[in-house]
RNA sequence: GGGGAUGUACGCUAACCUGGUAGACUACCAGCUUUGGGAGCUGGUCGUCCGAGUUCAAAUCUCGGCAUCCCCA
């Protein structure tokens, strides 16, 4: 492995220069650790795999990238719980498919102290088991119906692969779950679209580019009637899940025994959906829109959205200070986040410090600017500079970040289409996907025997499906033109 | 689940093979000085993963534990 800290590279001049080189697409693990040190996202120092320390900065990020998950689950009437991390065995065992899918990743209390418990204790990978036990409570009559929650919690998995902060972990902070339970499966079925449109909505803002896809029926969650999987590709050209929706029909309902009542007076199962996200989302940010100078956060989640870089010269700091201090009133007062940094360091290195970090705008401000009552505002993304008079400096910020935004989304998709490609044959497929990165689409009838045959044949797993926009496709396997939508296939995470 | 490698200061690394004063860089602290893309000088703080064994003497050799990383299933 690489040096953790390489000597600074050598610098090409001015803003060219970078924190560290390392091609991410080459080799991401090595560039993303770096990032992450240098933003002091997450410190990976402690000493458990999969388990890493929050820092102030990495922290705020995921806490503001969360309250938007919040504010779009709230504004659909979604409603925020908290239920307990520890599941009685009894419990958690109660869906067969569930407790086959999850017992053997979850981490297992059977001690309190050096006294055996009388029953093992599971702490939560997920909170079904959890929820749906207490909720059966909850639920009386049609009229408790639909119920939306959510809730914001830890969930530990024993991920015996390699974890890597933020990306696949033990234990996962802020997983939000949404759990919702309807009258009738088609009110579940709208539910799913409204899940897929809330989470469409967010990673939209987060500027990260992905595909819905449905899951193959024998590829489903753990005791649910079908999901659909919001897919990604990180640099290296494996395929990531960003997220799930999860139609969960009746099965749950049965284990658990929810039912209500109905009009009629007659008692019905209840039909649940669930979907969750969580910290994943940042490592993703991170890792498609960073650089080698850092982070590139969008305005939207940047902890700091401004930073205020002071230009001293002996003798002539205060106007300087004076001016600085009124930019950062200023901002923050029109509700910008933003940091005046007055450490003794030289502007240099500041610049590379926030950079590090993502922060979208760095505002500088010298002597020659405190004469013509002007600001130099510089761009995270392009590092493009401009000379802005102060009282123009808002109207010229809020139009950087719209630019920032806009490049971000465009570098998003460029990114993701060259990632994501699609073929009509197999043959296609061993002729021009020679590098074997990111994920491919091929026709498919929707039946098993092809789908695994076609995955036997290219040797990439299978991801998911997705209707075609036009017709006349026919399946790579069997040649059958009904009923033909879009197979796709990767390496993920 | 199977195999391999590694563990020295916040980080990176030297000394390990061949046992004998743990050293450099970075970071951090203090002072001076400097500031439009990682400045400099002086001084300072911090370290051999844990346990056992061998030995006059262990970072170094042996055994065990723990942890991390990598490869394969």
């Amino acid at each position: 492995m690489a040096d953790k800290k390489p000597k600074r590279e050598e610098s090409k001049g001015d803003s060219s220069k970078v924190t560290f080189n390392i091609d991410k697409a080459k080799n991401f693990p090595d560039w993303y650790d770096r990032a992450i040190e240098v933003a002091q996202m997450v410190d990976t120092r402690y000493p458990l795999k999969g388990m890493n320390a929050w820092m102030p900065y990495g922290f705020k990020a995921l806490k503001l990238m969360m309250r938007q998950m919040e504010m779009l689950l709230d504004a659909k009437d979604h409603h925020e719980v908290y239920f307990p991390m520890l599941v009685p065995e009894s419990i958690f065992g109660k869906e067969s498919e569930f407790l086959k899918g999850f017992s053997g990743e979850s981490f297992v209390v059977t001690h309190a102290g050096k006294n055996p418990l009388t029953e093992k204790l599971y702490i939560r990978p997920t909170s079904e088991t959890v929820m749906y036990s207490m909720v059966r409570e909850w639920i009386r009559s049609f009229a408790d119906l639909p119920l939306k929650l959510y809730q914001t919690v830890n969930v530990f998995r024993y991920e015996t692969r390699m974890t890597r902060p933020m990306l696949r972990v033990r234990e996962v902070v802020k997983f939000k779950e949404a759990h919702t339970f309807h009258a009738t499966s088609k009110d579940a079925d709208s539910q799913i679209k409204e899940g897929i449109e809330i989470y469409s909505e967010f990673f939209d803002m987060l500027m990260i580019p992905y595909l819905v896809v449905k899951t193959l029926p024998w590829d489903t969650f753990a005791g649910a009637e079908y999901n659909f999987d919001f897919m990604s590709v990180i640099p290296d050209g494996k395929g990531i899940e960003l997220a799930s929706v999860i139609n969960l029909g009746t099965k749950f309902a049965k284990a658990y025994d929810l039912k209500y009542e109905t009009e009629k007076g007659d008692h019905e199962y209840v039909h649940q959906t669930c979907y969750g996200i969580s910290e994943r989302e940042l490592g993703v940010v991170m890792a498609i829109h960073g650089d080698n100078k850092g982070l590139i956060l969008p305005p939207l989640i940047a902890p700091i959205q401004i930073v205020i870089v002071p230009i001293y010269f002996a003798g002539r700091e205060d106007p300087v200070r004076k001016m600085c201090n009124e930019v950062l009133g200023k901002l923050t007062k029109l509700g910008f986040r933003v940091e005046f940094d007055d450490s003794g360091k030289t502007p240099g290195e500041k610049y590379y410090k926030w950079e590090a970090r993502g922060v979208p705008v760095r505002i500088e401000i010298g002597p020659r600017d405190v004469e013509a009552g002007k600001a130099v505002s510089v761009r995270r993304d392009t590092g493009a500079k401009a000379s802005v008079p102060v009282a123009e400096l808002e109207k010229s910020i809020r139009l950087a970040f719209e630019e920032i935004n806009k490049t971000l989304k465009e570098n998003g998709q460029r990114y993701f289409s060259a990632r994501v490609l699609h073929f009509a044959t197999t043959k296609e497929v061993k002729e021009k996907y020679t590098e074997r990165l990111g994920m491919l689409g091929l026709p498919w009838c929707g039946d098993q025997g092809c789908a695994k045959k076609l995955e036997k044949d290219i040797d990439i797993p299978t991801i998911g499906f997705k209707p075609y926009e036009g017709k006349g496709q026919k399946c790579a396997s069997c040649g059958k033109t009904a009923g033909v939508t879009e197979l796709f296939f990767g390496r993920t995470y």
